[in-house]
DNA sequence: GCGCGTTACTAACGCGAGTTAGCTGCCCAG
DNA sequence: CTGGGCAGCTAACTCGCGTTAGTAACGCGC
């Protein structure tokens, strides 16, 4: 193998240059205030250019302060992850963000039970974090924020003080039911994503809700079943609704691939979909328009969520002013999966 | 917000338990040689954790000459990590695996166009890379590698001299496609799942060619079509595979991804799987059980790939021996979109 | 009572940068 | 001829930690 020669120093170049180090600062690090001479500038930067010289990052973000990186903390356990169709794209949009405000991403992978996070902020070897998937137990997110710490929530959670990024779940869940209701149905069920814990959620089962309230039909706590992120406890959700009644015409499934599953169910009782049951994903992930039928869904902007955070975090720790609070639109993508209930006798 | 005190240091503890800064770092970093008494010991664990004491990241890694932090970067373009449906769960893998060596991971997402990664090693931000999908023509790589860098390649790429870490894409294939002869096909199409340009592409192929060459079936280059990464170039591929000619009664599809779209295109022909045409996937990601009919499949570990490669770049970090070339077991899993053929009157 | 080996620690340097305070020469006004 | 101001640069300190070389105290054998 190889033997790696000796890192350039900055005092290398300089040497090369025939100034101090100094001087090499200030040209490379472009400060203007210090008047240097073209003359001089343009040596340096030949001098730093033949060595190649990269300045060491550990020595910068030393004598800086700063080490010009945030933290990405992944607050899932291995099978959500797994199960995330939307993760990586979430990722790319914070780290393109972040690369863009001169920041490097280090990525924290975390069950909800095991590992702390906080090592990261209090070695000072990222700036600040980003925590998605946080969850309203996690007293050391708590701590941090109460510290001072430039923290972004991706998620919801009421009652800590952290910026936080998200989409409205629940106004995106209404919408989604209120679809379903103005072609005709008033028996609609409910899968979750997640187990109700999980403010996302709650946030779609209340939207469902309001939904249903809205048009004055009834809520009925026996069409809501809990689903599990994957697509096996959408099938198993979808066959309990149909054990308990044979007469939803209409099911809101609030995870596209919850929603995989629960078409399978429906085929294997023999329903076919639209024409027996209309379904509502939620999240269109790029899977949903090649579903058989192509799914009616909610599109969740994951690119944009991931590019929203990183900007926020960005420009916090730029001292620039933050809004507490931002929500990303989503979309109601209409595709083949839903249609007019059969009964249906039109609108006025 | 509340402001933050300053962050206790070495000497704080040093100061607090009434000894030196050198006696400290001793004893954080449970260096035995150096003769400390239980008394002293406790003292300093002590101080160091009432003052809540975290040593400084950059701080240790200018000392100490590391920076405890891998580099992973993702050669791929925006589309193709949507699409990527594994790609989480690898980077669960690496991460584990980093931590479990005392390391922390930098992400870099990178086009295959766009931006430069070196500069990620030649400033000391990282200590090593792992650089997962890497193509042929990167000369950046190759410098790297030439000059003694470690780096781990998650993927194949023949002439570069680093270890790499990845499936036996040619035989996985072969077994799949063996599958088929097995049930007694003999017109066998192959979509792949990337431009053949991918070396995983153009293996995938040869594993496919390979079988049928073995079965002495003729290749036929007129039954391979590329896809590109995404369903919707498995609707299309399928589709003109189609339109050449209603006589395959199998098809190799080298993607779930991809064979989703062509599952679509079959539906879309009227031709029912597996009655009229059988087919085979890759990948096995966590959706493909349930598609419709469940998908025969070769299982890719994608968490043990990242495993195994963050492991070999520990390794290679903490000076073990490596081995040069890494291939995981892949595993045909049978489900319902493969039976015998029609006309097939059975084995010997 | 001297030499020698432990035991238990510390002083001081180095890692590679950013940054502050100040120094040197030169030009020009007075 | 002197003083002031500015352009152009540098000496020296700092960040927080790891580490080498070395010191002081103590026990022990003879």
């Amino acid at each position: 193998m190889a033997e790696r020669r000796r890192r350039a120093t900055s005092a290398d170049v300089a040497a090369r240059a025939g100034v101090s180090r100094t001087t090499v600062s200030f040209v490379l690090n472009a400060k203007a205030d210090a008047g240097i001479s073209p003359g001089t500038r343009r040596r340096i930067e030949e001098a730093a250019r033949e060595l190649g010289y990269h300045p060491h990052g550990a020595a910068r973000a030393l004598a800086g302060g700063t080490s010009q990186t945030i933290g990405l903390v992944l607050r899932q356990s291995a099978e959500q992850v797994a199960a995330d169709a939307l993760l990586a794209e979430t990722l790319w949009g914070v780290a393109s963000e972040a690369r863009t405000g001169g920041y490097r991403v280090l990525v924290e992978p975390l069950s909800p039970d095991g590992g702390r996070y906080s090592d990261l902020l209090l070695s000072q070897r990222v700036d600040g974090l980003i925590v998605s998937g946080p969850r309203v137990d996690d007293e050391e997110l708590v701590a941090l924020v109460a510290d001072g710490f430039p923290i972004i929530l991706q998620g919801s959670l009421p009652d800590v003080a952290a910026p936080s990024v998200d989409i409205d779940n629940r106004a995106a869940a209404r919408t989604a039911v209120e679809h379903l209701i103005g072609l005709g149905h008033r028996r609609i069920g409910c899968i979750t994503n997640a187990p109700l814990a999980y403010t996302a959620a709650a946030d779609r089962v209340a939207g469902y809700r309001d939904a249903i309230e809205a048009a004055e039909i009834g809520f009925d706590a026996t069409l809501v079943v809990e689903g599990a992120f994957d697509a096996a406890s959408g099938r198993a959700a979808m066959a309990s609704l149909l054990a308990v009644t044979d007469r939803v015409t209409a099911v809101f499934v609030a995870s596209d691939i919850v929603a995989f599953g629960a078409l399978r169910a429906l085929r294997e009782a023999g329903r076919s979909v639209p024409t027996d049951v209309s379904v509502v994903g939620f999240d269109d992930i790029p899977l949903a328009r090649h579903f058989d039928p192509p799914l009616t869904t909610i599109r969740l902007p994951a690119n944009a969520l991931g590019a929203a955070a990183g900007r926020a975090l960005v420009d916090r720790l730029a001292g620039r002013p933050t809004s507490e609070r931002t929500l990303l639109p989503t979309d109601l993508i209409v595709r083949d999966s839903t249609t007019v209930h059969r009964n249906h006798t039109g609108g006025p």
